[in-house]
DNA sequence: CCTAAAAATGTTAGCGCTAACATGAATAAG
DNA sequence: CTTATTCATGTTAGCGCTAACATTTTTAGG
């Protein structure tokens, strides 16, 4: 008695079926798709008309299993609600779309515990290669992809201990916005930092060192909260900060978010921007563009970042040798009304 | 001779492999961790322990082409950058994660070509099921659901034509945030629409209708650009509106982008809001509570949209009777200063 | 025309897993 | 104590594809 034929999947035309359709063997069907220069002219016509025909799909997780190679890459972000990663994802998957590759992407929730389960329940794909956002992961992290040979590129900021890496320098950054406030002649210039994550407080390192070097710093001008930041959050802490210190005369904020709510708690409160306190803030989000006065902030290439990350990524799996690991994509201050 | 071994992928270590340490057939080992109740406590525990020690991580590819079943789920969206999507992706994502379920996004750009483009390519994929923004596909769309039997669920909007869908009318809201406009006493109400998709020409058609209804309704009054929509586009056409029709009261911009655009620009020509012309919006972004004055807007349940369209697909996955296939979500108006 | 090399196609096996069926052990029913 | 029934585990095969090797056909060089 023969057996229950087993449930198939997708579309049910398989290679072979395409194969015994135009006359040719399995293999030669793969090959037609995969790397046409191997098949002859003539016959790759006729199959690729068959393929057509039949309405041939390929079946991706069989590829996988027999070359072992997923053509998936692991994209991990801290946020997804968060503008700023996503115009990283969207370089990314533009540069993996075209090379035929899949983007899965995990959010980390800004929660180094809950990446390394990501890194972990992901491996499930097999992915070829990872791009990790920051560089501060649990030693773990690295070990699992060490241990398993997944390369790795890492975004939004810069190393230069062999890692590849693309991005730019957040310290820098963080210096290059408070030096702009201090040229426009700010003297009382306070830091509003919120969800501390490692570019955070390289920010702040950058706005501390700038402000010392000016014999300018005062550690009580930094609001500091490690929860995550909002317009909201920006409006209180906009308030707390002026009101205990009345001599405040500029307030860098570590992302526009806080920003535009530090703007629009000045509006409530009578306060002109930026005459009694100018306003700074951090990746120049659409609507930086558009508060009152219009916010001076700083332009990050995060869409690049993606772009240039994959591209780096997929050079490094094709077994390229990479002679620059470190890819500084720059920033630039953009000074609006509001300073 | 003996042949070449093959690459293997991933940790290479195997169900087999778990079986031999564990002294079991790989099947038993598979059952172990897919349907626990059916392997003795002893032999579950000593098994665990042993995939435990080996760092066994599941292929997911060789499982999806045993079992035909890729527990991956298709979800298309119009655009990555704006709020809306990824909100909607975010709900999404927390229900297919607990199911262990995996989310390929697809992005079509607006373009109903390009879903259908993608809907094939990721055809490789095997999805057992797909959520879709919008009713209105291209026909060849729903028929390659239908012979390939992968179910659907439709996000965003409604309809009684039995396909499954979650959302909220786009007609009502349009006419609702129209209707709060006209209780506020204005009456020359412009409707600015951009990125013409099937949502927003609904929400033209419930501003329409509440006008006529109202006998308020003029054409000129009507702003529609099909390009992508954009704050600085919002600008631009407060200027020209209301150059164009300086009685013009109140506009009603299709979306908050479009709207935070044009309070900006009163703002830039020194024209009061509401006083000299009220605004209004759709979605409540978070910048919408923002402005000055903060917007009047709609706010929509976008994340409970994602999350409730994921739990319906994979109730019709696992094979339940839906009872109700047309889940309204509702929406709000929010009224706040600019009207 | 012959021979060597290259190009085109085919055969075989196996990637890692699970469906289907098979068997043996434990339990229940009479 | 026998037989029927359930429960626990195993055997076999195959999902659809491609790596590795094998064979056949074509081309090149003399």
């Amino acid at each position: 008695m023969p057996r229950k034929p087993r449930l198939r999947s997708g579309s049910g035309v398989t290679l072979h079926e395409i194969g015994l359709a135009a006359g040719v063997s399995a293999i030669t069907v793969s090959r037609a798709l995969n790397s046409p220069e191997r098949v002859s002219e003539a016959l790759r016509n006729k199959i690729l008309e068959t393929v057509d025909r039949l309405g041939y799909v390929p079946n991706r997780s069989a590829r996988s299993l027999a070359s072992a190679r997923s053509r998936t890459i692991l994209v991990l972000v801290p946020s997804l609600t968060n503008t700023v990663f996503i115009d990283t994802l969207v370089g990314v998957e533009e540069v993996l779309r075209v090379a035929g590759y899949q983007m899965l992407i995990g959010n980390t929730h800004y929660s180094a515990s809950e990446e390394l389960q990501l890194l972990r329940a992901y491996l499930e794909h097999q992915p070829d290669g990872i791009l990790v956002t920051g560089l501060s992961q649990p030693p773990e992290f690295g070990a699992i992809l060490e241990k398993l040979g997944i390369p790795a590129v890492y975004m939004m900021d810069l190393t230069d201990d062999g890692r590849l890496c693309v991005g730019f320098s957040q310290e820098e950054a963080g210096a290059a916005i408070t030096a702009h406030l201090l040229a426009r002649g700010y003297r009382r210039i306070a830091f509003m930092g919120a969800q501390l994550d490692e570019r955070v407080l390289k920010r702040l390192e950058g706005y501390r060192a700038t402000l010392h070097a000016a014999q300018l710093y005062d550690a009580k001008l930094e609001f500091l909260d490690p929860s995550p930041s909002s317009m909201q959050m920006g409006a209180e802490a906009l308030e707390r900060l002026l009101r205990e210190h009345p001599d405040c005369d500029a307030v860098f904020c570590c992302n526009d978010d806080l920003a535009i709510g530090a703007i629009a708690q000045c509006h409530r409160l009578g306060l002109a921007v930026p005459d009694r306190v100018a306003i700074a803030g951090f990746n120049d989000l659409q609507p930086a563009a558009w508060t009152t006065p219009a916010l001076t902030t700083v332009a990050t290439p995060r869409n690049r970042i993606g772009a240039e990350a994959a591209r780096l990524l997929l050079e490094r799996i094709a077994g390229l040798v990479i002679s620059a690991p470190r890819q500084d994509l720059g920033f630039a201050v953009v000074a609006r009304g509001s300073s």
